[in-house]
RNA sequence: GGGCUCGUAGUCUAGUGGUUAUGAUACCGCCCUUACAAGGCGGUGGUCACCGGUUCGAAUCCGGUCGGGCCCA
């Protein structure tokens, strides 16, 4: 019979689907384990980073069932945002800013909601238990409701301000964005030479930043530089523009990098910044919101960054000011949805209080049980190397809006009643009037908020999703990668402190990376993308799954076809296997009992009580990978190889008239079966169908984990009949004699015991007609004369 | 430059002080044996990155070097 495993797992997923299986038992009683794990980003399809990580909540989820806990594991979608805007934008070929908002956010709804159905569906496939039925988006009214709320709170408790303040922008999105959206770009760059002329002569600066020149607020040299320190104080003039600045001394300035001397300008980077901030220098603004410089960078008006930087360097090589210039490679802070530099610019946005938080957060970090434990580190690492308050204003469209006016007359904040929520200031207005002074003339605030201002609640959405009860906080376990400790791990955390002064789950579970075969990270621009869709085609579920558990959680993995294939046999083999007892007990009536007391069944059982232990250890750590060598090693090599090899020859001759070692193999694959079941839930559904048992469930995903806390160690020494039947195998195997043909004699040196009591077993089993055993300490040996 | 992390057969991987270093995959030999050839049985293959130290004993602990990865400057 061929085994279409398509077929198979296409039939178990429809069925969980139309049974409500794995929807979540509100009412039921039993202690509550609750998952926080990461809404897929809607921008796109399932990549393989969400197949690695989503089978090891998955087992997480069925463990935690079986052993009788309410598991409460969500799904959700995270489709507000810049990811699913420019997805958008990218797909229709239009601009958020050129389009009246509300057609623009209908598009974005549309197609979020079509890629969402292909998400979801993808989820099924790979048989993840999630609740469906109670799946939330973070669009939903619902959940912006749920957002604007905790944005409130954050008002009235202070936590969140509007201020004029340096924030990181976006040229090419348009918006401001935070730190954490940051990642460094090597850029090749000129750095060039330019002279200031002065009081006390000329001094030369190098920048990568010429077109910043008209932002200058000051010179900097390293107090430690003989050629410069005596400067410190002196005047010099910017070039063209002729105002005056003063040459400072700053310990932070390398003096080996160009000429030794530097700008600094408002702003060119956070050194800039930094400095600005600390010595109080004045503010010079010449690049507008839309990235393109104003009247202050005087003939440079209206042109682009990168036109500007051409045009002044031009300029001032024209002018006698360019004293050299060459090319070199450097790191820039880019945006991370779309690689483009950032600027740091001054502007209004809302913020969110965290720098001086910095030690409750990381003693909320300590709180939190890290696995790994290392990862914690890098928490901690994120929040001291804080510079900026969380910037949560996007100058975007498709998002939670803010629930906030602005008064024309007073510039007094008008809050949008609580009762109200959801709702959105461009396109609703305000109930109130201006509190301070009365005025009907309010401003709608036209920004949204930051995605992760929203995906930080998760916890809180759940818990009025769910109708959870006070005990029930925080969450048992969040899931997510390493690569968002910084975004989502940080600001759940933050937002936990700020709105409960708790945190918001007992433990965290971090996943790896997906790499390509040859290590280096999986990116669509270099085409060495894998789709999970063609791999669960190709290989099944099941298998994919199986892979997710090749290796520990927290590691970063590669693809390869190896763990795939062996996945895929695994599944053949759990299902042969249930052929194969179907077959032996077609007729009888099969009791699950492990109560016979022929030796191999004594040593299958005890060696099943040992995988037991070890298994249930593992999965209690989410060490899936140990849990499956375990399982694998017991399965395959001593319920296979072995045990079953020795039940089809005993039973074929007679000698389990009772049927009890059948009943005992029973036992044993129905435990096995139920171990595998988190692993790979489509061919354990399967095979535990077709089964003939009595007094099953209607599925195994229903069963309790086993307990075998009663059963015996004792494998009734059979270890050593294990042990002969391998080296006797092994001299066939020398000798080449095909297994099904006879040999005349066996000489067998070792405990004549045991030997002695299990020689018929081997002599069926191996085909062996004189079996000479003689007893002999030490290392077991087996001769065949043939 | 700083932090974290990894380096084990061709490839992937287990193993945080104690026999001959785990398993998979690939490869080689034998076998279509009535569960499974998408299989079975047997086998080849590793100075555990390098150097030094601690120890009776190190893949494992410590220090350094080299090389990957991630995060942050």
């Amino acid at each position: 019979m061929d085994l279409d495993i398509q077929l198979i797992e296409e039939k178990w997923k429809k069925n969980w689907a139309d049974s409500g299986l794995y929807s979540f038992p509100i009412k039921s009683s039993g202690e509550l384990f609750s998952i926080d794990g990461p809404p897929p980003t809607v921008s796109g399809t399932m990549h393989m980073g969400h197949a690695f990580s989503y089978p090891h909540q998955d087992f997480v989820a069925r463990y935690k069932r079986m052993r009788g806990y309410r598991v409460l594991y969500p799904w959700g979608l995270d489709d507000n945002g810049l990811a699913t805007e420019r997805y958008v934008e990218k797909i229709t070929g239009k601009k958020g800013s050129a389009e009246s908002i509300s057609e623009f956010n209908a598009e974005c709804y549309r197609i979020s909601t079509e890629l969402e159905k292909e998400l979801s569906e993808t989820a099924r496939s790979l048989g993840l238990s999630v609740d469906f039925e109670r799946a939330y988006r973070t669009i939903s009214r619902e959940v912006q409701a749920i957002s604007q709320k905790a944005f409130l709170v954050l008002v009235r408790k202070g936590s969140a301000y509007r201020k004029k303040a340096p924030s990181y922008k976006c040229p090419l999105c348009g918006t401001a964005i935070s730190q954490s959206e940051l990642k460094n770009k090597t850029k090749e760059t000129d750095f060039v030479d330019i002279e200031f002329k002065g009081e006390a002569g000329s001094i030369t600066i190098s920048t990568t930043r010429p077109e910043l020149l008209f932002a200058c607020v000051a010179l900097a040299v390293n107090p430690q530089d003989d050629r410069y320190s005596h400067l410190i104080g002196k005047k010099f003039r910017v070039p063209i523009a002729g105002y005056e600045v003063s040459v400072i001394g700053e310990q932070s300035v390398d003096t080996g990098k160009g000429t030794g001397a530097e700008m600094i300008c408002t702003f060119g980077d956070q050194n800039d910044l930094e400095i600005w901030k600390r010595l109080e220098l004045p503010l010079r603004v010449i690049v507008d919101d839309s990235g393109r410089m104003n009247a202050e960078a005087l003939f440079l008006l209206g042109k682009k960054i990168n036109e500007a930087k051409r045009e002044i360097v031009e300029r001032l090589d024209k002018e006698g000011y360019l004293k050299g210039s060459r090319k070199i490679t450097h790191t820039v802070n880019a945006h991370e949805r779309c690689d483009t530099p950032v600027e740091i610019a001054i502007s209004t946005q809302w913020f969110v209080k965290s720098l001086e938080l910095k030690e409750e957060l990381i003693d909320r970090g300590r709180e939190i049980k890290w696995k790994p434990d290392f990862m914690r580190i890098r928490y901690e690492n994120w929040v001291n190397g804080l510079k900026w308050d969380w910037c949560i204003s996007r100058q975007r469209f498709y998002g939670v809006p803010f629930p906030v006016w602005y008064c024309r007359k007073c510039g007094g904040i008008v809050l949008a009643e609580e009762k109200d929520l959801p709702v959105d200031p461009r396109t609703d207005s305000p109930r109130e009037k201006c509190h301070s002074c009365g005025s009907e003339d309010l401003e709608p605030e036209t920004d949204v908020l930051d995605t992760w201002a929203t995906s930080s609640l998760t916890p809180d959405i759940l818990y009025q999703k769910y109708d959870l009860g006070k005990t029930d906080y925080p969450l048992s376990c969040r899931f997510q990668g390493h690569d968002i400790i910084s975004t989502w791990g940080f600001t759940t955390i933050l937002r936990a402190h700020l709105k409960h002064s708790s945190i918001p789950w007992k433990e965290i579970s971090i996943s790896g990376n997906v790499n390509d075969p040859e290590g280096k990270k999986l990116s669509k621009s270099k085409g060495n993308s894998f789709s999970p869709v063609e791999l669960i085609k190709k290989y099944g579920a099941d298998a994919i799954r199986y892979w997710s558990a090749s290796i520990s959680p927290w590691e970063d993995v590669s693809i390869s076809d190896q763990e795939l294939v062996r996945g895929r046999r695994l599944a053949i083999k759990i299902f042969n296997v249930g052929k194969l007892l179907g077959m032996l007990s077609s007729g009888r009536n099969v009791k699950v009992s492990a109560n016979s007391t022929a030796p191999y069944d004594r040593w299958v059982v005890s060696l099943l009580k040992n995988t037991w232990q070890e298994v249930t250890s593992a999965m209690d750590e989410f060490n899936f990978y140990r849990a499956r060598l375990a399982l694998d090693n017991f399965y395959w090599n001593s319920f296979c190889d072995n045990y079953l090899e020795i039940l089809k020859s005993e039973s074929r001759a007679g000698n389990d008239p009772e049927g009890k070692s059948l009943d005992t193999a029973h036992f044993v694959f129905l435990n096995i079966l139920r171990m595998y079941a988190p692993f790979v839930p489509f061919i354990t559904e399967e095979v535990h169908d077709i089964l003939n048992i009595p007094g099953k469930k209607n599925s195994i995903h229903s069963d309790r984990w086993p307990n075998l806390s009663g059963i015996s160690n004792d494998d009734s020494g059979f270890d050593t009949t294990i042990k002969a039947i391998s080296k006797i195998r092994s001299a066939r195997s020398a000798m080449k004699i095909p297994p099904a043909a006879s040999v005349k004699k066996v000489t067998l040196k070792g405990d004549m015991n045991i030997l002695e009591r299990d020689s018929a077993i081997l002599s069926r089993l191996l085909k062996v007609d004189k079996l000479e055993i003689s007893d002999q300490k030490g290392e077991l040996v087996a001769e065949i004369d043939s």
